[in-house]
DNA sequence: CCGGTCTGTCACCAATCGGTGAGTAACAGC
DNA sequence: GCTGTTACTCACCGATTGGTGACAGACCGG
């Protein structure tokens, strides 16, 4: 599977003839997990196929099989790692701010979505996939991913209560709905209702329009 | 190409054998452009091809190339009905209401918009390819769309000066952005970031929350 | 050393894809 | 009636898809 040690023999010997790969499977599993997450996250799920995979793993479509039990055992893998995202890429820390109330925490975490979101094109395939497609395939994931960022909302918000008296369930999802269409949008063309994001400034602008949205419901 | 007439020809006389079709090409092209869209609405764009489109209008797929020129002609032809999604599908009154401020009016529109997408698949489906996909065909649906979106805004706008201080524009498209994912996800797996969307309830709290949405950006 | 298991490769399958060139049947004008 | 155009069908192309069975070589326990 072409993983970097048989290269670096390629590159000395400068041999054309296939030099033997080496043969350590858990290795290539995680090249062919690599190659998946890395192909969907380029190439979108439009070409995610076996034989793509196999082609970015440099490996046979047949170890897919063997290793993951074929596509769909691959994409449930991928959504293994979903569980982390969170943790990988929102941090942890309140950004030396003091949220008193729920507006602070709700603004805060919309930013950070936003950006966090803005900074993984796997994770946006991801959710573009999901509006796109119903199979069990991405049920997973979508199941998957939901279920991260509910605990993660959850574990933000601490102690803190919610309003009385609003529906913070529909309207986080309203929020987060909006963020979500936004950097997509903006990720497939440029622009997003004719607002167009492609510079910093268009996305700070953004941001300024996101932040009071959210004051306006959570004050 | 299986037209209405060849149809009830068929179901008179009961024959299997392929009575020959009616030479008329408007009706064909009609014919295609109608399987186009159907096949565009149920199936989605990930099986939307030349070969699919064909079986759908009961036509050889050469009509296709020579009628629209291949696949971007007919989806070319598909974005320019979409000038008129508006108009057909979204009434023009104000529903008895006196929309006297700017929150009055995007209260309403918005909670027009999410009905009439709510009922068109086709342009759920437009919509997620739109974020999924960025080749020239889907750039093009996107332009007629967006622009036809755009004029309807300012046409309901009519003479109301939106409020001062407020960038109306990257808000709106956040607003308008939260209803298309809320949708697509909706419609796509029956939920949007945890909230469940099946039934006419649950749809309520989503408008209800929507409305608090704009009010508290918009008073 | 021998036999079996594990890792990886290859050749092949039917089905489908977008695309094209040749042919046929119905019609209109003369 | 004959001719040319229009509307339409069919057969085929190469490429790619998901999927499978057979095989080769490295490794390991005996």
């Amino acid at each position: 599977m072409l993983n970097e040690s048989t290269v670096a023999v390629l590159e000395q010997t400068g041999a054309a003839e296939p030099e033997k790969r080496i043969r350590d499977r858990s290795a290539t599993e995680r090249a062919i997990l690599k190659a998946a997450k890395n192909l969907l996250a380029e190439e979108g799920f439009q070409n995610f196929g076996i034989n793509a995979v196999a082609r970015r793993a440099g490996c046979d479509k047949q170890l897919i099989y063997r290793y993951y039990g074929g596509l769909d055992g691959l994409v449930e893998a991928i959504g293994a790692d979903l569980g982390n995202w969170v943790k990988d890429r929102i941090p942890e820390d309140t950004g030396g701010m003091f949220l008193l109330t729920y507006g602070d925490l709700m603004e805060r975490l919309s930013l950070l979505f936003l950006e966090a979101l803005r900074d993984d094109p796997l994770m946006r395939r991801i959710v573009a996939w999901e509006i796109s497609e119903n199979t069990e395939q991405v049920r997973r994931l979508s199941e998957a991913r939901s279920k991260a960022l509910g605990l993660w909302l959850d574990r933000m918000r601490g102690s803190l209560t919610p309003p009385k008296g609003i529906d913070t369930a529909a309207v986080n999802a309203l929020i987060f709905a909006s963020i979500q269409h936004l950097v997509l949008s903006a990720a497939a063309g440029g622009q997003c209702a004719g607002l167009v994001l492609k510079n910093g400034k268009d996305w700070e602008k953004a941001a300024g329009a996101l932040k009071r949205l959210v004051r306006g419901v959570y004050g």
